[in-house]
Order: C-alpha cells, then structure tokens, then sequence
DNA sequence: GTTTAATAAGACTAATTTAGTCCTATTTCA
DNA sequence: TGAAATAGGACTAAATTAGTCTTATTAAAC
C-alpha cells in the first residue's frame, strides 16, 4: 500500500485552510468541513489529534476554532503525519522497543535492518518538507 | 498508514533467499516458505508477481522453481514494490489519469499538486535503492 | 504415457484497518 | 443560563489485507 490515510488528506487540507485564513481570526471545524466537504466528527478529531501535538492551537466556546500555533516555516510534513497516522512505520518489526518476539517470522531480521534504512530516509524526506513549502 | 503489505516483505525474503543460492540452482517457493515460515499459497502468488515483472525468472514442472533474473545491483526497491503492491501512490488522486470526478472532495486539488511533489520525492528513493545494496 | 512435483491463477473467507457516525461532556461568550 | 464551539469515547460500516482452497498447466523421470 503505502498510501497515506484520509486522516493526513484530511489534516493537510485543514491546516491549508487555517493558514489562508490571515485575518487573525481562528477557523471553526465547520467552516473547514463545510469548505472541503470533509466529514465533520472525523475532521473535528483530526483537528484535535494536531491540537494535541501543538501543529495548531484551539479557542474553546462559543467564540471558538483553531488557529496555527507556529510558523509554516518550521512544521514540517513529519509532524502532521505523526499527529494523525497511529503508526506511520513501513513496517512492523522496526518500532522502537519491538523485540524478535513481535517478529512472525524468526528470520525477520533479514529484512529488517534494510528497511530501517529505508525508513530513516523517508523520515529525512518528510522531515525537509515544510508545510509552507508543499501547500 | 504508510505501511508496505506483508507481500512486499515476503517478496523482499525471497529476493533475498534466492540471491543468496548461489549453486546455480533455482529455488522452489516450498523451500522458501519452510526456511522463513511464510504461508506458501501467499508466497506463490508474490514469487508469481515477482515473475510477471521480471524481477525474478520462473522454471516449471518437476524440477522447477526460481532464479534471479537480472543482476541485483540493476533491480531496485522500486520494482519489488510496483510488481506486488497493487496501488502504492500514497494518495488516490494522483494516479495517472485520474481526473476531478474521481476526487471526492472538489477542492482536493489544493494538495494533490503538493503529494504529487511528495509522491515523485518517495519514487526517487525508492528507484535509487538496489536490492543489493539494501539486502 | 503416466506419475510426480513444481509453477500459474482464480475464487473465496477471515482478519485487520480505516472511515465514518453517534452521543455526551466541557468550555466560554453573550 | 443558553448557544455554539471544542474534547473525546464508543460504536458501526466499509475497504483493504492476509490467508486459504481448488484446479489447471508444465516438464522431468520412470
């Protein structure tokens, strides 16, 4: 597969949407859902999971929304895909902490070495694109 | 997600155990999925995937099996992963001809250009790992 | 030629993951 | 206190992946 879930779709486009937005006024997850034609609780908890990892900041209330909580410039496509994807690794047995025993196979470790690497380069990748860079 | 399928792992053990019989021998998909404990119906059909894309060479009858087909320094990642994950494009909208219908979201447009970039970036990873240099 | 052991391939089922929905609590402004 | 927002848990539906079963085809060996 490979393919990066709705959630991260779903999280770049808020984030977009919020960063046009340069009135200084915060954005409701129903102007988001309503602009994209996102569904709304699933947006609203993508909304939250980046409140959480601080990529955006929350007002709660009746004035509330969300608004960016740093510069475009320093987050990066790592951390909204982090903050969205349970686990984004390539593959089981390279998380850290796994042991031979969350391996299936007892070979495992023939291809896991090689794909940590390979890993390693796709976080390099994804660590070097800044959102003001690619939206 | 972002996860690669056990196919692609299986496909990655195999490339391995097959480049690593060196005798001139082919390898059977049996004796692949004794030694590394991989469902043998799933196997087949990877090795099977394997042979369409011409990564690896298939004998039959009796005394068939499998052999490399080309010198692992020329066969990368990235045909491993093209000839057994059906749609590894980290996101639908950016396959080849695809237009705006097949886009549920009408302004999703807004990031396709951005993962398409992100797409071609993962693609030249991918395509300048060889299988000799990872396993 | 028949047997045997291999690849080839389609259809199907089970398991897991993702996507989406529903409901309730909490917050805060007017 | 009411209205409209975020916060978050529980649940269902849909899609994908993983694995199984069955049959056909191939080719060496007897």
């Amino acid at each position: 597969m490979l393919k990066l879930s709705k959630k991260t779709e779903y999280a770049l486009m808020a984030v977009k949407f919020i960063a046009k937005k340069t009135d200084g006024n915060s954005v409701t997850a129903k102007e988001i859902s309503d602009g994209y034609n996102i569904p709304y609780d699933l947006l609203s908890k993508v909304l939250q999971q980046l409140t959480k990892k601080k990529v955006i900041k929350s007002f709660q209330g009746i004035k509330g929304g969300y608004s960016l909580s740093k510069d475009p410039n320093s987050v990066t496509l790592i951390d909204i895909i982090r903050a969205v994807e349970p686990n984004y690794q390539i593959t089981e047995c390279i998380k850290d902490g796994s042991t031979e025993k969350d391996c299936t196979h007892f070979n495992c470790c023939m291809i896991r070495d090689p794909l940590a690497k390979v890993q390693k380069e796709i976080d390099k990748l994804f660590r070097s694109l800044t959102i003001h860079q690619i939206l």
